[in-house]
DNA sequence: CTGTTAGCGCGTTCAG
DNA sequence: CTGAACGCGCTAACAG
């Protein structure tokens, strides 16, 4: 009688007590039939159940998570969510987490490691459970910052070692390979490569796969056709710009990924070039645009859903050591999506091809 | 002595005894310093602030929670993640959302009203303060039940009647009518409108929009050149197609988002008609990869991130009400982004033209 | 197997 | 203006 349960309106979300009242047992027996404990007696938790039905009784997360100082609270932290790669991931990640009891907190750094400290920050106030960090290239001394807190964190490609992180491990090679494979079976020999920003170890990683791809099918490539590029489309344009100067250019190019790859498409636009009749473009990461180029764009894909799986199981397997049986690595596959970005091999020399592409078609 | 306060680690999060031991307060004045209550003697503020800085005491946002039933969560139901529409709206969202000190708790329905409901669900197990519904078109049913709940919603376009709920209104003709405008100085006078789904509201609406900027400019559209189409790039490639080979073809072409647009821009390229030598096209929405296109495409903006700070301050306004004045109706504009899919009006008969861009160019 | 009890960390009455 | 005490809704010991 001393606190009201129901507001003017007759509303009110009904509480533990509600639920025990009504089902005639105490609140630790509605607590623990909520809570799957085997322990109860089928009948009372029938009984359980049936006012929870009735009363339209949900437990009340804070409380649980105050108590039991678990959350089902997951962090991820992305580069920028703008950038068409990340939504997919996002989407999978969702899911996972959802299925499997978690509410997601979203944040992105915008490529700033100081907005990244702010986002983990925010992230441990709300009491995360756990943090994904599928930034691709992380400063090294906020990873060991990180490493100090005592939260499960997962990571792609690196992290830092301590029982609490797992690591997810692209295998790049699988699919560049396949677009090596893909482009060489075209007639293609003289390929280049376009790659991300050096210093981030994803870019490394597909810049080598590329070199040895390449070498297992004998071909060595062109220094001049092996380019630095910034993963933007500007980049990409202006790098490809800078190869067809060069006078002597390839028949094909694959880039470290998609935006690259699109702004090589619009360099060759611009000199009249056409895709894939003079030139093949490979990009990387299928984002999902990749379909909607002109022309829809041949890429290796990495599967976002597949890394978003594999980040939300290898959180869990820290955190519901039960559910799952805790796998010691976590692994996602790359593929290549062909689409009409590629084909065979031009025969003519590259000089005649560059003389008469000028700009034959704006008029 | 009773409760020990440092782990293993000799780490612990500091709570708000620590705090007010340090500061020989008590947790009470802590508690006000911190909640920024004016009538705490600025000589013991001082003290507690100072004693907060040296242990790293940060509140513990669940206890918080519970004890003041105000989580700081605001949730954010979109349509699809993937829809490049939607990463720029969470963007403004979580950042306006975060300077003023809330969460953002995200759902996508994929158009599932059934999945819509589950999100909301969800969110309100969650406890969050209120929820931005940004999904451009919802169920009258779910809008009514939704109502039932207390609490604040906001929705674009239409809302349902409730001193808990606001709407954002958009002002899709400004835009569209600079749309039209800027094609009539071009000289274009037969211009066609391919829609969206017109059992949306922000579809129809956009139409409307068209027709009444083409009667001020003393046009009339052809019927024909009047499609629905349904929001993706094949619809887009569909619709056009069908107007192309309906023989008597239109000079330009406005559509009521850029994925239709894109799609249209498909169809001219298969075709071999150039852009904007031969068709000028004007999309909506202005996604981020507009600028991408080939060539890139001239579209009617409508900033996500204004609409999603009029979401958050909309519900900020019920939530805070001391903090802004609150605004009785939010709205937001659209406005044109010229780039370069649009051009002179070709001056041939439309016949000729489409016999002469047969396969010119793959060949 | 069940019920009782003691907090989780904090906001918020009330006396002083 | 300050501090002690209570309780938010729930889980986890413990005693029965």
């Amino acid at each position: 009688m001393s606190r009201a349960k129901r507001n003017t309106n007759g509303q009110s979300r009904p509480d533990i007590h509600a639920v025990a009242r009504l089902a005639r047992v105490s609140i630790a027996t509605v607590s623990r039939t909520i809570n799957n404990i085997s322990t109860v007696d089928p009948r009372l938790a029938q009984r359980v159940w049936k006012a929870i039905d009735e009363l339209g009784y949900s437990p009340n997360t804070q409380a649980r998570a105050l108590v039991s100082g678990r959350s089902r609270l997951l962090g991820l932290i992305i580069s920028e969510i703008t950038n068409p790669f990340f939504p997919e991931l996002i989407q999978g990640f969702e899911d996972v987490a959802v299925e499997n009891g978690y509410e997601i907190l979203i944040s992105s750094t915008n490529y700033d490691p100081q907005r990244m400290e702010l986002c983990i920050q925010r992230m441990l106030e709300r009491k995360v459970d756990g943090v994904a960090v599928m930034t691709f290239g992380i400063e090294a001394p906020l990873l060991d910052r990180l490493a100090q807190r005592d939260i499960p964190l997962v990571f792609v490609d690196v992290s830092p070692k301590g029982p609490l992180f797992s690591t997810i491990e692209v295998d790049y090679f699988h699919g560049i390979r396949e677009g090596v494979q893909h482009l060489a079976v075209l007639g293609h020999r003289r390929i280049g490569f376009i790659s991300g920003p050096l210093h981030l170890h994803s870019a490394l990683a597909r810049k080598a796969a590329f070199l040895r791809a390449m070498d297992e099918v004998g071909l060595a490539p062109h220094p001049d056709w092996l380019r630095e590029g910034d993963h933007t489309l500007e980049g990409g344009i202006s790098v490809m710009s800078q190869i067809l100067a060069s006078g002597d250019a390839p028949t094909a190019i694959m880039t470290s990924n998609d935006m690259t790859a699109i702004g090589v498409l619009h360099a060759l636009y611009r000199t009249g070039a056409r895709v894939p009749d003079d030139f093949s473009v490979i990009g990387f990461d299928d984002i999902n645009f990749a379909q909607f180029t002109l022309p829809p764009l041949t890429s290796v894909q990495m599967s976002r859903r597949e890394l978003a799986r594999c980040a939300v199981l290898a959180l869990r397997d820290h955190l519901d050591p039960q559910v799952g049986p805790g796998r010691p690595r976590y692994k996602v596959q790359t593929r290549l999506t062909v689409r009409q970005s590629t084909g065979l091999a031009s025969q003519e020399p590259s000089s005649k091809r560059a003389a008469r592409s000028g700009r034959s078609r704006t008029k």
